[in-house]
DNA sequence: GAGTGGTCTAGACCACACA
DNA sequence: GTGTGGTCTAGACCACTCC
């Protein structure tokens, strides 16, 4: 009867679950290919449903499989959108073109829906960045393919931009971009924050996210070339759509 | 007897959750709070255990909460720390140092812990970027607080840094990039490339991460001023720790 | 219609935290 | 010791998908 300090197997439910991880993360479970199911799961090991649920729930908060309603459980798959930061530093003029990570780089169009113009009091981070209480709010969604990846929502300081193009639906050729530099304010400069999180309920919906997918979340000042701000950008990025790529030198 | 096409309501434990979940959002919650339990809801909403677990572990997925054993849930903190990319177009340089985030600025002291060096073949993706079938490799963990907060694993071509302090734990005044700029191949120009997902599990042990949390990975290569990769540097952030800032010109 | 995942109940035993 | 969350069983009804 040796009973010596065994470190604690791991519950059932976490030790199917492990399986299950290897044979895709192994690519013995391809891309799409359909996971034992419950029932299976149940008959295979013995144990009860509830417990089965719960090592598929592993894997589909882990953001590895999606359960698909009366049909199964699926290997999730990844392909990404390649989003350039800068582009004059942009690494194809020094580098090979080089990446780490496959992606999606044929620029697949975007769609925009959604699109809601307002005039707002701004939040208090916004009104501190923009030094303007007041604000036009442009809030977007972007899909590819028919499905949406990203949600933006753009910040203007109201007194700079009354009565422009940019208020409007149709901002005309190149865009707000465009209008503020009709203004003589031409954005110049950025800077982004990144971030990532588990989405909230609306950001759930409107990107239409499974389980265990967080999203990006980046805040971008655009500054003119004499350091006035004048855009403050928050986008909401499905994290399994999106690489980011940032280039610049020491 | 109304029987019209209402909009079926959502399951007990998703109106649960979302009760919480305003309550974390709204601040009437807040950092550290403790929230009522599972025997509480059962009472509550006359609900059984499994039900009143499942609507926690909405908010526990959701990075919201953080359940202690024995103790109770716990509304969960976020207070990232800030990493710049680019130091030279520093954004302090032309802005006022604006930032949309909240973050904890004052530089806190890493600590690093559990370094491995190892000659080791390169998987497919970092030989092709360097060029180089063999690699030395430096694996390390970051603690800021005492909590771990990144893995970081680089690779270097094996034969530029052969017999080189790179391939020893101290590396010596300035580290491993001025021993790159000693051999005539200083880091000049980077490329980082961002993604988000769930953690791995050993990514959850290594950095001690609650459910619910995401990684951030950062894929950096650096190249010498004449375009030559010198590194390949994969780093994985515990999200809820950082918030990264890119500064650029359009 | 058969099979699947989604929700829910009513129990049980355990390890752990806290007083 | 009491209360907490962690794991697990054995059922149930439902909505949905696929054949």
């Amino acid at each position: 009867m040796q009973q010596s300090p065994v470190p604690p197997e791991p519950p059932i439910y976490r030790r199917i679950a492990d399986g299950l991880r290897e044979a895709i993360l192994s690519g013995d479970l391809r891309d799409g290919d359909r996971l034992p199911g419950e029932n299976a799961l149940m008959a295979q090991y013995g144990i009860a449903r509830a417990t089965a649920r719960q090592a598929l729930s592993v894997l589909i908060n882990e953001g590895l499989a999606v359960p698909k309603r009366g049909s199964g459980v699926y290997v999730r798959q990844f392909r990404p959108i390649r989003r350039h930061g800068s582009r004059r530093l942009s690494h194809d003029q020094w580098g090979q073109g080089q990446a780490i990570w496959d992606s999606d780089t044929r620029g697949r169009p975007y769609t925009v829906d959604d699109v809601n113009i307002d005039r707002e009091v701004a939040e208090d981070a916004v009104a501190r960045v923009l030094n303007s209480a007041e604000v036009w709010v442009r809030r977007r969604r972007y899909s590819v393919d028919g499905r949406p990846v990203q949600l933006s929502v753009s910040h203007f300081p109201a007194t700079l931009v009354e009565n422009t193009a940019i208020t409007q639906h149709d901002t005309g050729p190149g865009g707000v971009y465009a209008r503020l530099g009709d203004l003589g304010h031409a954005p110049a400069r950025f800077s982004e924050e990144v971030r990532a999180r588990m989405p909230h309920p609306h950001e759930t919906v409107q990107l239409d996210l499974p389980a265990g997918t967080p999203v990006i979340v980046i805040g971008r000042i655009a500054y003119t070339s004499t350091g006035l701000p004048v855009e403050v950008n928050e986008m909401i990025l499905d994290a399994a759509s999106y690489v980011l790529q940032y280039d610049f030198d020491s």
